[in-house]
DNA sequence: TATGAATGAGCCTTCATTCAT
DNA sequence: TATGAATGAAGGCTCATTCAT
C-alpha cells in the first residue's frame, strides 16, 4: 500500500517530463501484462514469472509497484472497470429518442464485451474469488453507478414518451443487458461444446446482438 | 481407467440393496467433497489435499480413483451436467398450455442455479479453463442436447396456438434463459458490491426470477 | 524368508501332479514378468504394479511368494545366474584341441550375453546396489566356480601341449573374457551414441564376435 | 535454460580471480553432490532431497539452475564426459615409440577408471536408461571421438615401424581396452561375490592393469 | 489361493516472495 | 530504479505394501 502511494509521486514526477513520448510507463506495462496473463488463466492458474516475461520490465518490478500478487491484480481488476466509464458515455443519448437510445446502449454493451474477453474473464476471475477484491476499491463503486442514472433517466424520457413500460428499475435492466452480453462470452466454451454452436463468427455475434436487442427492446416496450 | 469400470459395477450391486440410504462409496464421496472445493475456490485454487479433509477417505485414494486432480475434476464436472438432465424433465409439461410450460421450464431453471451454485461455479471454472475439459465428455454433449429438442417442441406447439412468435429459435431461447439465470448466481458477488443490491434475499430472489421469467415470455410473445 | 520355504514346499506338491503341462507356474510365471521390467529399467525403476500387469496373476501373489520387492529381485537375480551354468557345460569340451575348446567357450559365452542381454542388465543392476543381494545367494557362489575349474583344466591341457603360456591365470582369463563379452551389450546405448558405431546389426555382432575370440586366442597363446 | 548461460558467463569472470581456490560456485556444486548421489544409487535411486543436503544450497536451487531432475543428471552425465578427454591427451605422446606409447594409453585409460567409480557408475546409469540422455548431448559426441583419431594415429606408426598389426581397427581397439578397464570398475561387486576374488587392494589392481596392458599389446604386436 | 480396495511415507516439482548488489 | 540469485512452504503425485473378503 505504501509503496503505491510512494510510486505515483515517482511517476508524476517522470510523466512531467515525457508523458507524451513512448509512454506507457512500466506500471502500465505490467497491468497490461497481468491483464493478459489473469484473463488467459484465471487468478489463481496465472504465474508471476509469465507475467513477468510478458512485461518489459523485471519480476522485481512487480513487487516494488504491487507489493504482492494480490496487489497486482487489484490494480488491473480496477483498471478493467475503468474501462466500462468510457464506453458507456455515448455522446447524443440525450437527444436520441428513448427507443433508439436503449438500442445504442444495448449494442455498445454487447460490442464492449465481445471486443474485451479480458473484461469478462478478469470478472468472472472476481466471482470465483467471492469478489474480496473489489470490494476494496471505492473506485469501482462510485464509477460505475453512473450507468444506473443515465438508465434511470433514459427509461424516465421513455415513460413520459409512452414508449416504455413505467414498472422497471434501472439496476434491473442494467442487470438483464449485462447477463445477456456477459454470458455469450464468458459461457462461450462450454455453451458451443454442448449445443455444437458457432459462438465467435462475425455473423453468430451479430444475429446474437440482434437477438439481445430484441429482447431487452420488447421487455421495456410499453 | 479400468478401476472406475470395475467400481461401477461394483456400485450397479451395491445400489440394488441400498442405493438411497447414506451409503456413499468412495468414489462417490470423493466427487461430492471435490465439488465443494472447487466451485469454492476455482479448478487451479482447489487443493487436493483439502479436498481429501472433505473426505472420508485418503489423498491416496483420490489418486486411486482418478489418476490426477484432471481426472477428478472431469468426474466432478460430469456429475454436475448430469445434474441438470433430471431436472429439465418436468412432468405433464407437453399436457400444459405453452406459456405456462414455458414459464415452469424458465422457473425451473432459475430455480436450479439459485440452489446449485456449486454448478453455477464449476462451469465457470471450466470456462477459464477454455473448457478443454468438457471437449472430453461426450455424455454431456448428448445429454444436455435434450433441453433443445424439448424447447423447439414446445416453441411449435405455441406458434401452433397462436401465442408464440414463429422465428424464435430453441438454442437461442435456451442461451437466453441460461444467460438471465446463470449471470444472477455466477456474477453474484461483483454486481452485488458495485451496485450494492442484495441478490440473495428471499425476495431478491423472488423478484428477480419474476423478471427474467417475464423477460423470456414476453420476448416469445406473440 | 519364511514365505519361500513354504512355497518350495506347495511347488513340490504340484508338480508332482503336473509339472509337464502348461507348466510355468505362477511363481516362474512372475520371475519372468519380473526380470524383463527390472532388465528394462533398473532395480529402483521397475514398479510393482508394472511387473503385476505382465503377469498372469495377480500383485498380491507377488506378495505372497515373494514377500516384497527385493524378495522377488533376489529371485530374479538367481535364476539370471542359473542360466550361466548350463550354457558353459559344452559337450565334448574335454575331447576337443585346446585352441578349439578355448575359442568355443569365448563363443558360447559371447553368444550367451548376446542372447540375454536381460541377464546383462540385471548384473548391472546388482553392481550398481553394490551386490548386496547376490552376496546373499551362496547358490550363485558354489555354482559359478565350476567354470573356473573348467578353464583351469582347459589352459593346463593347452600348456602341456604347448599351446598355451604357462602364466594365465584361470579367474584372470574369465574375467577377461567376460569384460570382454559384457561390455559390449552392457555399454551398448553409450558407445554407439558416441562413437557413431552399430553394435547390433548381426554383422557387427559377427565382426565383434571374431575380434573378441582373437585377443583372447592371442593373449593365451604361446 | 537462459539461466545457464548466463551463469556461466558469471563463472567466467570469477575464475581470473580465484579458479584454483575453494570458490565452486554453487552450480557446480549441485552437480558434484548430484554425481556422487546417483553414482551411488543410479538415477532412479538418487533423491533429490538427498543430493540438496551434500549440497551448500537448497533443493529449490537445483531446480532454479537445472529444472528437473533429468535436468541436472543430464548436466552430471556431460561433465562426466568431459572429464575424459583431458585424461587421454597425455603429453609427449607422439614422440614416444607406438608401443610405449600404446601401453601408456592403455595405463591412464585403466587409471582413470580405477580412480574415478563414479564416471564409471554415471554410464552404467545411463546404459540403464538406454542412452536417451546422452543422445542429446552433441558435446559429448564431438569430444570423445578424438581419442579415436588419436588411437588411428598411434596405431598407423606402429604399423610403419612394423610393430603393430594392420588390420586393426581404432575404434574396435578403443572398445576393448575401455570393456576391459570398464568391467574390472562395473562389474567388482558381483565379480567379487562370485569368485572370492579381491579386485581392490593396489596390489589386485596393479596385477590387473598389468594383464589389460599386456592383452593390448599382444593383440596389437605384429 | 486369489483380488480389489486402501494407505503412509516420501518423491519430484512449483510458487510467491525476498535478498544482495 | 533494476536484476540475478535464493528460498520456505506447499502442491500434485507415486510407491511398495497391507487389508478385507
Amino acid at each position: 500500500m505504501k509503496v503505491r502511494e510512494v510510486r505515483k509521486a515517482g511517476r508524476a514526477k517522470a510523466s512531467a517530463a515525457s508523458r507524451s513520448a513512448e509512454a506507457p510507463d512500466a506500471r502500465e506495462n505490467i497491468i497490461e501484462a497481468a491483464t493478459a496473463e489473469i484473463a488467459e488463466k484465471g487468478l489463481e492458474g496465472a504465474r508471476i514469472d509469465e507475467i513477468a516475461e510478458r512485461t518489459h520490465t523485471s519480476k522485481r518490478m512487480i513487487y516494488y509497484y504491487f507489493g504482492s500478487k494480490v496487489g497486482l491484480y487489484t490494480a488491473v481488476l480496477e483498471r478493467c472497470y475503468a474501462g466500462i466509464r468510457e464506453v458507456e458515455s455515448v455522446p447524443d443519448l440525450e437527444t436520441m429518442d428513448p427507443v433508439s437510445a436503449l438500442r445504442t446502449v444495448v449494442e455498445v454493451n454487447f460490442d464492449h464485451h465481445i471486443q474485451n474477453p479480458d473484461f469478462v474473464r478478469i470478472v468472472m476471475s472476481e466471482n470465483i474469488a467471492k469478489g474480496v477484491h473489489i470490494a476494496e476499491l471505492e473506485s469501482v463503486r462510485t464509477r460505475n453507478q453512473s450507468v444506473v442514472v443515465m438508465l434511470g433517466a433514459l427509461l424516465e424520457r421513455g415513460v413520459k414518451a409512452k414508449v416504455f413500460r413505467s414498472d422497471i428499475d434501472p439496476v434491473s435492466l442494467h442487470m438483464s443487458i449485462s447477463a445477456l452480453c456477459f454470458y455469450n462470452v464468458s459461457n462461450r466454451y462450454t455453451f458451443s461444446q454442448i449445443f455444437q454452436r458457432d459462438m465467435v463468427s462475425p455473423s453468430a455475434v451479430a444475429r446474437r446482438r440482434a437477438t439481445v436487442v430484441d429482447m431487452i427492446l420488447r421487455w421495456c416496450a410499453r
